[in-house]
DNA sequence: CTGTTAGCGCGTTCAC
DNA sequence: GTGAACGCGCTAACAG
């Protein structure tokens, strides 16, 4: 059995109380130096160290954040620019000595229950929900609760409810724009599952806005729904290549759907950027020829920890809706260097 | 204030400890059947859900367990395998209805006081340790503790102490052996930071032992102790060719160190692989063309696990050490294919 | 300056 | 079948 305050106590001659004032430093001013000392020296020699489920228990604090992320067919960090958000939750969370506690959930198998006793286990101060599904059970869990919370890369109309995000519209325009300057008129895209993806659903939506903004066909053959792995790009090149007229250029909702993309257009005898652009979005790839939108994940994770901190510890907050512009990275897969040094050229 | 087991009480007409039993099914056949629906029906209605503090501190179980890794100079999953390995551990994890509290720390300021804390604040039922420092002064309060735990990628003699591992020192003699087949001579290496890393320590020794054994000389200035980034590999590459001789090949201690050490060549205008042979460690990246050594981080991850899970739910343990075999993945930056299709031609 | 004491919410023994 | 009561380890209000 580990060492406890009464043990400290009883050892040091004195009340808990007076070992409790001293562990915490609280009303310390009040406790005699040479009695703070000697408790000092026993708390060392007997290693002490509080029990936080206790002391959470009587403080209603427990500094844990709940750091919660839904997965597809199998838990994965690494399928998502999910990482650099948790560096960024990370960073900051770790400066303010909090620990980070961890769940995930599955995107399609919605369970009763299990989100709700996470967020009322009391065992986190708050939590971070990144890209909830759409209509989340646990979203509204969240808002049921009493705990304060933050939502990543999930937009609410509430103005009371915390969220950060991207601009993943302007995002997608960029990406068409920079197509459409290219002379690409066919373009193709690989959208992320709609369904489970508030992300997904806003790219798609925002590909579709600009295409008939400037006044192009929208062709529903040439969207392929993914589930955001390398393999749902490739399938993506398969079936866009059956039909009649395959797009010339292609744009991934996601790096990983690119990056299948094009490993599937090479297998096909195809050469990117020569015969097929390919566009990404997120830029979390090591390939460093791939043309993608950059969102600031890192930052987003960091916002994100610091709006959730704020409200836990009661801080003012200077706003509960938070955006980051993305920007457009121009690298090779989309063919614009090859063109502009064409032009050079001739 | 949240629902407690009270209120469900004082509603249901019953004593606290009759719900108790409806709630944990313990006992149960022992509650009269129609007191076991109204209670059921009101913990329902009420949302009730038990606090994890109060019950851990009776029970003395948390279903958490303590994941900790290291960085170096800031808190990153993305430098390192980690993100594979942190996939396996959530896999197995999560299966088993446990939370991970996650809680990262330095490798170079090691503040006393405060791993112990974490090992011992009665938060977490066990411990993975990742890849922690050389020496390291956590591995010490993790042993003094009492819970169980055990250590990815970091060895110790003691039979009793649980650990999961590659074998580095196979993985670099493969990896030398394939240059030495290529006809290099000169071999850079840029190691991680040994003082802080088992990891590097081991790919470095076996570095250094290889190259004895097959009776090649090790040239001082052609190792660089880098930290981890691209940045240090691009440091490494400016090093070595201000020396008289620069290598021929360069093996790089970690994926990140041989990418940045490729950008750095190219940037000096030299071609990979015509040029310079480089061959990386971890097999992390998305560039395809980088020739490594792939570890099985996710089994690393899930079998680490698997071994605390065992250790808490106090079940036989198979083996106390387990060590996963690594593979060269021959790709095009160490020349073997251009080697390979040359002498075809000729 | 220091100690006593009342809970925080829960599980569990022992009565009944 | 059910309930009363204790205690897990700690903080905080109050007493002295």
């Amino acid at each position: 059995m580990a060492i406890t305050i009464k043990d400290v106590a009883q050892k040091a001659g004195v009340s808990v109380a007076t070992v409790s004032r001293v562990v915490n430093q609280k009303d310390i001013h009040k406790v005699g130096v040479k009695t703070q000392q000697r408790i000092e020296r026993i708390l060392k020699e007997l290693g002490y160290y509080p029990n936080t489920m206790a002391r959470g228990l009587k403080t209603r604090k427990t500094y844990n954040i709940g750091v919660v992320f839904f997965w597809y067919e199998k838990p994965s960090l690494s399928d998502f620019y999910l990482t650099r958000v948790l560096d960024g939750i990370i960073s900051f969370i770790s400066e303010k000595r909090y620990n980070i506690l961890m769940n995930t959930f599955s995107r399609q198998i919605q369970n009763e229950g299990v989100y709700a006793n996470f967020v009322n286990s009391g065992l986190v101060d708050g939590v971070l929900a990144i890209a909830p599904p759409v209509e989340s059970r646990f979203y509204q869990d969240l808002k049921q609760g009493s705990l304060p919370y933050v939502l990543v890369n999930y937009q609410v109309n509430d103005p009371n409810v915390c969220f950060v995000d991207c601009l993943n519209t302007q995002g997608m325009i960029d990406v068409v724009d920079h197509l459409l300057s290219l002379d690409h008129k066919r373009i193709g895209f690989i959208a992320g599952d709609v369904n489970y993806s508030k992300n997904a659903l806003d790219r798609f939506n925002a590909f579709k806005y600009i295409l008939k903004k400037r006044g192009l066909a929208f062709h529903e053959e040439h969207v392929y729904f993914g589930n955001w792995t390398e393999q749902a790009g490739a399938k993506a090149v398969e079936v866009f290549w059956k039909t009649k007229n395959p797009p010339t250029a292609l744009i991934g909702s996601t790096d990983m759907m690119a990056i299948g993309a094009i490993r599937q257009l090479r297998k096909q005898g195809l050469r990117v950027p020569q015969d097929v652009a390919v566009v990404g979005f997120d830029d979390i790839s090591n390939d460093s020829t791939l043309t993608t939108v950059h969102q600031p994940a890192y930052d987003i994770g960091y916002e994100a920890a610091k709006m959730l901190w704020n409200q836990i510890e009661k801080r003012p907050l200077e706003y509960t809706h938070r955006f980051f512009p993305t920007k457009l990275v121009v690298r090779e897969s989309c063919g614009y260097y090859l063109k502009n040094s064409q032009e050079q050229k001739s």
